[in-house]
DNA sequence: GCGGTGTGCGTACAGTGTCAACATCGATCC
DNA sequence: GGATCGATGTTGACACTGTACGCACACCGC
């Protein structure tokens, strides 16, 4: 009784970084990176707001944390898609999935691409994600679109139509994004071949 | 000598809205908008940190003021890029010059497009820089794509564009930027005609 | 048993957005 | 002229944030 810690609630839990991560996901979701405060997640671990320090040097690095968390799922997700042999229909579904993937996680789709620092491999070079679309994408290039331009190109469309439709610029009901994105990365796959 | 105001700041200025304003938009492009403090704006108008609210509901309210004007501007610089005759060379300079717009302020464009409301006139509907570009795009729709999903692929691979070079997902050197855009709507454009 | 080391805690501080009450001005009516 | 009134700014306070510092606890090999 020498102090103030309750008693069901030890000193030191399991894994707290883990919690941590998890619980800054869940404030994620649900209110956006705004309105997440480390004293949130750290509450919502059942701990001080002093206690993430331990495992992350700043607030910055664990939403560091949280976007790699992201970048690895829409990877996985990425290639879950890749699946069809033919090329222009695999770019198609890599597209849907990619706005599909930002319509799931708003939160974590803004603050992935919007973190404060970034880790090495979440851009063009040493991105899983952009090996993936790569590969797909080099296999359409033509006269008019080298390689690296469609790769960029196709990246930039996904990408592009997915913030304008988080943020509302493109107002549609959920279920019509999907077929808006195959549709319209679809369309695209098939300009590059006359 | 009864109160604490210095003798030479009036009680009344001439225009703190538009003080406002720019200070905010100064604060804007030196610093990012997570670093925009509404205190630290009214510092830089010589004003306390209430004096604000007289004119604007909230720091949303003024963060939203600071958008609309850079939507303006955005249009502006869209419609003068637009003066090509040939519907394809012309979709690539607005393409450019979005990006380049993008480019030059940053953290302004970012927030246009972050804003936490939206007024009614910056996405699709009623927008003045999407009827620019819709103008331009319908000339060039074709059986793949016609002209309305046209319209949203080329703003959302000029706007993908210009967010994936801002957050550094593509790094390049600010000259190469401009280049890059270019040759990538352009390169766009001429898929639309075989 | 014993010190060391990794973890979590309490306190404290500066900075933020915003509410409520008050002060000061310029225009307007007597 | 002087009183009045609405618009504009001010001060003070509150709850909240991120984070620096030093202490408390719990487990490790010895």
């Amino acid at each position: 009784m020498s102090t103030s810690i309750q008693e069901d609630r030890p000193y030191h839990r399991g894994d707290l970084r883990a919690s941590l991560l998890a619980a800054a996901l869940d404030q994620l979701e649900e209110g956006g990176a705004a309105d997440l405060s480390l004293r949130a997640v750290a509450r919502a671990c059942g701990v001080s707001a002093m206690a993430p320090y331990r495992h992350f040097k700043d607030k910055d690095a664990l939403l560091d944390a949280v976007a790699g968390h992201g970048f690895a799922e829409l990877a996985r997700v990425l290639e879950q898609a890749d699946a069809s042999a033919e090329a222009a229909e695999a770019l198609a579904a890599q597209g849907a999935a990619y706005v599909a993937f930002a319509c799931r996680h708003p939160a974590l789709f803004r603050l992935m691409f919007t973190a404060p620092c970034r880790p090495k491999d979440t851009g063009r070079e040493g991105s899983p994600a952009y090996a993936i679309l790569q590969r797909r994408a080099a296999s359409l290039a033509s006269e008019a679109m080298p390689a690296e331009d469609l790769t960029l190109a196709a990246w930039s469309l996904v990408h592009g139509l997915a913030a304008l439709i988080l943020d509302r610029r493109i107002p549609l009901a959920p279920a019509e994004s999907d077929a808006l994105a195959r549709r319209i990365t679809l369309g695209f796959a098939r300009l590059t071949r006359p």
